[in-house]
DNA sequence: GTAGGGTTAG
């Protein structure tokens, strides 16, 4: 093919540089001689300045005795194109109009469309397009292709709507592109509809064919279907197949497969591309899997693709959610062209990982060396602000975006608005909301959580209702917003409104019936929870997760760890969240079998001990009786956060190490932590536990002055509890009627209690009446108050207060213990029967009774039975105690030297206080009892509580 | 002769 030179030596010199001083003009033999090659190598080599350049020399040269045929312009736009270079392709448009030397227009104008396609202007090309004298099959493909680089998918498959109209034939060229765009859109009927089209062709033995259509149906999400079709190539694979269908593993989330199918690569000799290595890196990405990326990693370097943009921003990434962005970071180091991606890679590492001041660091370092921050590097930043609640580093932002225009952006407005809502500035992030010129369902979203999440429920359903107003389309997004709203109302009629609206539109997906379960669980609707979680089909993790949380929310420990064994069967992983709803429900139940298991099991799986898994440890382990493990957790713990701290710090109070709970409070605050309301709530009970009456006061005084904390209604209520137990009733009562707000009913009920300790008629009488007024529907109250009667012989206002009880329809809850035996829990109330080994524990029962009272003179105290009976029957009474039935079948199945861990659900009473303390004596057997306020530790005839609970 | 397939940050 003969390339007409279109410049050359033959051609007269021209000054093209207008740099140069006028005063001085350069001859023309100083100019530097036109590049020799021709237009065609120029182009090859990619300059456009030079092929320009020598173009527009054919054009100005009057003595030229040709134009530029078809071919130049041809060569020039495609360089064009190529280059995105919209104005010079712009410039050879016109020169094209005013030419008269074109022999082709189809063609040229076939080659402008593809031209304008490539450089972003869509409505260019489509202009030149719809002015076509007539179309050929290429003018069709490159308008086509057009719609699909410029993210017009649907224009794209109108265009084939058209060609199958006019029974245009369709040839092999069309069907990736439009493919492509059934991908874009995720339009899998048209796809099928186009493979249909492609198989009658003839087109499938076409490799580009077959893999568009691969690469459909994996964007459809059918990557079944896509396999199919890879594995029917049968030797016709080229390396675009293997990319294509390892991407649609990884892109799935099937990483073993993906992997498998890359090796698979590997034996049959294909070389991996660049393109092969982006998904491969990706299917790495699992911090479980460090040492599968430093493999893959060796791989690229041997293949020589460690030069590569994409390749080092995939392996930039990888390292970052392998949880290590130091080797992250000395990829991006050795990056010589650095692109925003992999700027914004390591920012969103940085963020991702949790090292708010590093990504903070790192941008102003951005800025600094001239890289400019886009909208992506401020997604990053504001949720690296808003995640670490830095307000102030997040008004920055917003300003930088203010400057920068792009405070319109609806990705950067949506991130805003959530950065403000977990600043806890829902004002601010109204204004963000306001000012937004586009919204979209995500910005919608945004707003109703950010309500929900900071306490304004109504505002949230009225922004919920706007919706409907400006006639937005509700999505499952904003379901999920609303729901959580409704949760923190706990409103369960309101959450059945918007299950209704669910139910109606058909709205639902597994996230919404998992919410469903959790909302109604929060609202203590445990029935509906369980309704909907029946119904759910499909059950995954996160289903079972939400079911155990609402039974552990409710009060139903139990049945959530029933569900465990029921998600083993199911073949569903345990993953973080729900093993911390296992260690909750194992802690509530002092199911110690069942948290051991699952802190082997995180310990055989690599799960990091930290965070709010190792605060559900020492839980845990405090609330199962083993405070020594609970400490161990704690100690090993390297990033101790305050919840763990927390932890620590209520079970020494629970177990009555009051001065080591203050200790290790103080400890905290000397390493920097500062205490938060549930801190001082732990130490404040552990102070009232331990009669710790000064340190208490001075904690209490510290809270507010120090750090000003305005108590809670709990403080007051640990304050009382703690005044009241040492006996300083007087003191207690002044500090109930001198409090800054009104006492709430357990404030009453905490003086009452001391005033029965102490028999103190007086104060009891008042806090008695204010408690039954307060809270006149907790059958715990009357059980209470007529207690205190009982224990002064009041016997007629007992009876008074029990009828009032009866008449309101209320119950109080039987008293009942258990323990763990085998894999089993043993749960027993007063005088039970109905355990299979019945016969046996009450014999052993009257054995021990026996034995402790002739050798460790045990007499019945009968005034802790409070009902008015013969004496006899009082000791009867005493006798038939759960926890004593809980203790004798203890002692029955467990070996000499192995403590017995008895729960109980209420307060121990007194008789069985001191019953259980003779019998670790005088049976030598370790016994740990965990009732409603704490845990007591008998061993050789002494209570770790030191008589005082 | 023109037109076509597989990748990275949120």
């Amino acid at each position: 093919m003969a390339t007409l030179r279109l410049s050359g030596p033959h051609l007269p010199f021209r000054l093209t540089s207008t740099t140069s001083s006028k005063t001085h003009k350069i001859p023309p033999f100083m100019k530097p001689p036109i590049n020799p090659f021709s237009l065609k190598e120029i182009c090859q080599e990619g300059n456009l300045r030079e092929a320009f350049k020598s173009l527009a020399n054919t054009f100005t040269s009057q003595n030229l005795s040709h134009k530029p045929p078809d071919e130049a312009y041809s060569l020039i736009l495609d360089l064009c194109a190529a280059q995105k270079a919209l104005s010079q392709g712009q410039q050879i448009h016109a020169h094209v109009l005013k030419s008269n030397s074109v022999n082709d227009t189809v063609f040229l104008d076939t080659k402008l469309v593809f031209m304008y396609g490539k450089c972003g202007s869509l409505f260019h090309a489509e202009k030149v397009f719809d002015d076509m004298p007539e179309w050929n099959i290429f003018a069709w493909n490159a308008m086509i292709g057009a719609c699909v680089t410029n993210e017009e998918p649907l224009g794209a498959l109108e265009l084939y709507e058209e060609m199958r109209m006019l029974d245009f034939p369709l040839d092999a060229h069309t069907f990736p592109s439009l493919l492509k765009a059934c991908a874009a859109v995720k339009d899998l009927s048209s796809g099928c509809e186009i493979h249909g089209l492609a198989i009658k062709l003839g087109f499938l033995s076409n490799a580009f064919v077959v893999n568009s259509l691969v690469g459909m149906y994996a964007k459809c999400d059918d990557v079944p279907a896509a396999y199919r079709l890879f594995s029917r190539m049968s030797g016709k694979e080229d390396v675009v197949s293997w990319n294509s269908i390892i991407s649609a593993y990884a892109a799935s989330g099937r990483r073993t497969e993906a992997l498998r199918i890359f090796g698979e690569m590997l034996n049959t000799g294909v070389t991996p591309s660049t393109y092969t290595f982006v998904p491969v890196l990706q299917t790495c990405e699992e911090p479980a899997l460090g040492k599968l990326s430093s493999g893959v990693h060796a791989i690229v370097l041997k293949l020589g693709h460690h030069l590569d943009t994409y390749v080092l921003n995939s392996l930039v990434v990888m390292y970052a959610r392998n949880n290590r962005m130091d080797e992250a970071a000395r990829i991006f180091r050795d990056i010589k062209e650095k692109d925003n991606i992999a700027w914004n890679s390591m920012l969103s590492g940085y963020v991702q990982n949790g090292l708010y001041d590093e990504a903070l660091y790192f941008f102003s370092e951005m800025k600094t060396l001239g890289q400019k921050p886009d909208q992506i590097s401020l997604v990053s930043m504001l949720a690296a602000s808003g995640r670490s609640g830095n307000l102030l580093a997040g008004m920055q932002l917003h300003a930088f975006s203010l400057k920068n225009r792009m405070d319109c952006d609806l990705l950067v407005g949506n991130t805003l608005m959530d950065m403000y809502a977990k600043c806890g500035r829902t004002d601010y992030m109204q204004f963000v909301f306001y000012r937004m010129p586009y919204k979209d369902s995500v910005t919608w979203t945004t707003a109703i959580s950010g309500y929900a999440q900071n306490n304004f429920p109504t505002k949230a359903l009225n922004t919920f209702r706007e919706i409907f107003v400006e006639n937005m389309e509700v999505d499952l997004l904003m379901i999920g917003s609303i729901l959580l709203a409704c949760s923190d109302l706990k409103c369960s009629s309101l959450v059945k409104e918007i299950h209704g609206y669910v139910i109606r539109t058909g709205l639902h997906d597994l996230v919404t019936e998992n919410t469903l379960v959790k909302v109604y669980g929060d609202c203590r609707n445990i029935t509906y929870a369980c309704n909907v979680f029946k119904l759910i089909r499909v059950k995954n993790v996160v289903s079972f997760t939400s079911m155990m949380s609402s039974y552990v929310d409710n009060g139903l420990a139990n049945e959530a760890l029933d569900l465990v064994p029921r998600m083993q069967e199911n073949e569903i992983e345990l993953d973080f969240v729900a093993i911390l709803s296992i260690l909750s429900a194992a802690a509530d139940l002092s199911a110690l079998r069942k948290g051991k298991e699952m802190h082997g099991f995180l310990l055989r799986n690599g799960f990091l001990v930290e965070g709010p898994i190792a605060s559900c440890l020492v839980d845990m382990y405090s609330c199962s009786g083993i405070l020594d493990d609970s400490y161990k957790v704690f100690n090993c713990t390297l990033n101790k956060d305050l919840p763990v701290w927390t932890s620590m710090i209520s079970a020494y109070g629970m177990h009555g190490f009051g001065k080591a709970a203050v200790d290790l409070f103080r400890r905290m605050e000397s390493e920097n932590l500062i205490p938060d309301h549930v801190a001082f709530l732990s130490v404040l009970y552990a102070c009232s536990h331990s009669a710790l009456v000064e340190e208490g006061k001075r904690v209490f005084d510290s809270m507010q002055h120090e750090y000003k904390l305005d108590p809670w209604p709990e403080h007051y209520t640990c304050m009382v509890d703690m005044l009241g137990r040492a006996n300083y009733l007087e003191e207690a009562f002044r500090f109930v009627t001198t409090m800054k707000m009104e006492p709430i009913a357990a404030v009453w009920c905490a003086l009452l209690g001391a005033c029965r300790v102490h028999s103190n008629e007086k104060i009891g009488e008042i806090a008695a009446s204010k408690l039954l007024e307060l809270d006149p529907d907790n059958p715990g109250n009357y059980v209470l108050v007529s207690n205190v009667y009982a224990a002064r012989d009041r016997w007629e206002d007992v009876e008074e207060v029990r009828s009032t009880m009866k008449g309101k329809g209320l119950k109080k809850d039987p008293a009942c213990s258990w323990i763990e035996v085998g894999n089993k829990f043993h749960v027993f109330i007063a005088h039970d029967r109905s355990h299979p080994e019945s016969d046996e524990i009450n014999q052993k029962l009257d054995l021990i009774t026996e034995k402790l009272v002739r050798e460790g003179g045990y007499v019945p105290q009968t005034k802790y039975v409070l009902h008015d009976l013969e004496e006899k029957e009082k000791v009867k009474l005493l006798n038939g105690h759960s926890e004593r039935l809980a203790i004798s079948y203890g002692l029955l199945k467990t070996a000499y030297g192995t403590p017995i861990r008895i729960t109980k659900n209420l307060r121990v009473c007194g008789d069985c206080h001191t019953f259980t303390k003779l019998t670790s004596k005088y049976l030598e057997q370790e016994i740990i009892v965990r009732d409603a306020n704490r845990f007591h530790h008998f061993r050789d005839g002494i209570c770790s509580c030191g008589d005082f609970w």
